[in-house]
DNA sequence: CTGAGGTAACTTACTCCAAGGTCATATCTC
DNA sequence: GAGATATGACCTTGGAGTAAGTTACCTCAG
């Protein structure tokens, strides 16, 4: 063969566009957009640059397929969760549940989600706000309903600790990346373990009781 | 003149790298290294840019100046406040509230600290390896403290704890730069409620007080 | 059955450009 | 003149994007 295997009718564009949106998940959700080198990803993918061109036009529209595929799957998982009755922080504890064993197999779908140096305009920005709606929904919905618990309704309230509540999850799964040995039955007990301890060390310590932290 | 102001003796040394340092740090700390150039630094601190590299040798030389310009502002103000006596949640609001109190001049500076798209390795990696030590250290002696205090001895829960509470600080930070109208003062007391929601939120119902939600 | 043309899959070898970095030189003070 | 401050114009490179050609399968007329 003179060149490589060019013209190899091989592979239907379908499989190729599933593997190529594959192998480029892996890339951008662990070096991000800025970094991540199209040619790389198509080397990765066992391909050739011009073909991942031809199929996605662009960086960005290689980018674009990729996320949207990474965030169906984590906005599905979190959707499944939230249809369940679970209220407050037990609702919280059962969606870090769903995302780890949802990331296990795959965890860069974690960081493509949040890659701040994805382009913040255009079809990938609009992709986002979808998304990023679709998720920050749930969380305001639960954040809601343990406020409501406790009585506070200051609306800037809900909104701020609906950001550190997602950047809570992001810091877990960005922990338990870090601990690989570490399962996901046994990341969500620690999770428990930590909840209790930050609750028992705000207690007055006339109501101070054990939580468990075994 | 036939050139600009060329020749013009001008500006000492030192002025002019704390003049180009504090450009630099608005510049890295609101777009992030990547995506920053040194051009546009240059032409913010109303200078050329061969003055850049004369002065700072490299792009990543600028960055670490400006990086170590910044974090030595933020982590001097923290081990200012774990100076004092406050332990456990208590000790954690006080470093919000210096940290409130800092930045408001500044904000920038602390996105500067834990910039994704720095360069992870030669000086600068060193640089933040200091500096991340110096603070982690902290943050893990307040959460060692707290989880003494509510008698988990788990190693793991206290490195995955520590881990939470610095990304919960640095959600906390985000909010409020997005909510440029409140005042430190205001968000330390929002942090207060934040955290005897959360603490409420936990409690077995039998248990539940009002820990005051305005 | 067969082979010519149509089309999809695929590659090599470019172009182009933004941004990092350098060189030679100019002007000022002492 | 020596040395510091400063710049316009240049060189260089990595990576996005493209042009043009190659190979393989499919179909259908004869």
């Amino acid at each position: 063969m003179s060149r490589a295997n060019a013209g190899t009718k091989g592979v239907p564009r379908a499989d190729r566009e599933l593997q190529i949106v594959r192998a480029a998940c892996e890339v951008f959700g662990t070096v991000g957009f800025a970094k991540a080198s199209v040619a790389g990803i198509a080397a990765d993918a066992g391909i050739s640059k011009p073909l991942v061109y031809q199929y996605f036009g662009s960086k960005e529209g290689l980018f674009l397929a990729s996320f949207n595929y990474g965030a169906e799957t984590l906005a599905a998982e979190m959707e499944r969760v939230a249809a369940d009755d679970s209220v407050g922080l037990e609702r919280g504890l059962r969606t870090l549940d769903g995302l780890f064993r949802t990331l296990e197999p795959q965890p860069w779908l974690w960081r493509l989600l949040f890659d701040p140096s994805a382009p913040d305009d255009g079809e990938v920005a609009a992709a986002r706000a979808v998304y990023t709606d679709r998720i920050t929904r749930l969380a305001v919905e639960g954040v809601g309903e343990l406020m409501r618990l406790v009585g506070d309704d200051d609306p800037l309230d809900a909104s701020a600790l609906t950001a550190v509540w997602m950047s809570a999850v992001d810091a877990l799964i960005t922990w338990w990346l870090d601990h690989p040995e570490v399962t996901p039955t046994q990341m969500t007990e620690r999770c428990h373990r930590l909840i209790a301890a930050l609750s028992g060390a705000a207690l007055p310590a006339h109501l101070m009781v054990d939580l468990g932290a075994g």
